[in-house]
DNA sequence: CGGCTGACTTCGAGTCAGTGGAAGACATTG
DNA sequence: CAATGTCTTCCACTGACTCGAAGTCAGCCG
């Protein structure tokens, strides 16, 4: 079973020109039909997916396109391609703790705000106010 | 007390040239000196600490601005400002949601691999290797 | 057969949030 | 007086898209 770049945009919630993007940067290989046009397989849905949740895991196109080259290369890159999802598993478990931070800071203004609002606390709100 | 672009710098870890690009963006306000040069002070110090954390929780430059021009206004944004803390608080509330099913599929791969290492399953990798 | 539509192609430009560097102004120091 | 250092503005570059223009091709209608 073959696909038009818009076929598996839709399956997979990418933008066609995100997927041409990919496929120009080595991401991910294509075939081409007789009229130079993109042609892909089941496959390829199953590895633009892959893509996407390594995207969201911040990890950068040229990473991405060295981690797809060794996973071409077969058996042989097995330990290398192991190391390099270890090492973005970790950095994937700082994100998460930073994320938290980040969530705490804001809950802590956001409480900051409602006493100020209930007029528990004066307004000594933020410093650039005081420049007005 | 007032400050170079340099100290301030140094105080908040921001790059001058970021410093720069934000007071020009307008979301820190500055004065200059009789040689043009921005001048700072410690209220600066405070609010560039919290546009460091607004960056981090990914509010555009532009929202940010927004944001700094309601402090700038005083008590009567009050509210509004409110709104726009608790909308960031809940988007990074999600982002830590996010990040942890990220981690987690990492964390599958990587046992994944444990397990193709290990021989207890075969090294049905990834769909791009069978293009190669 | 001519013309239209629609999906594809490439390529160049724009976006955002910086980053980097050149060229010029000024103050301090040797 | 020249060198050094820090600032200034401005322009170009990055990454990862995003958008749009212009061209090509197949299928379909009258």
């Amino acid at each position: 079973m073959t696909y038009t770049i818009k076929e598996i945009s839709e399956k997979v919630g990418l933008t066609a020109h995100t997927i041409r993007f990919y496929t120009d940067k080595g991401l991910l290989p294509c075939s081409r039909d007789k009229n130079n046009r993109r042609v892909f397989d089941s496959e390829s849905i199953n590895w633009l997916r892959t893509i996407q949740c390594l995207r969201k895991c911040g990890i950068s196109i040229e990473d991405i396109r060295a981690y797809s080259a060794l996973c071409m290369q077969g058996d042989s890159t097995l330990k290398a391609r192991y190391e390099f999802l270890k090492k973005q598993r970790d950095m994937a478990l700082k994100r998460v703790e930073e994320a938290k931070e980040l969530a705490d800071y804001m809950e802590y203004k956001v409480q900051h705000y409602e006493d100020v609002l209930a007029h528990r606390i004066p307004d000594d709100t933020n410093p650039a106010a005081k420049k007005a």
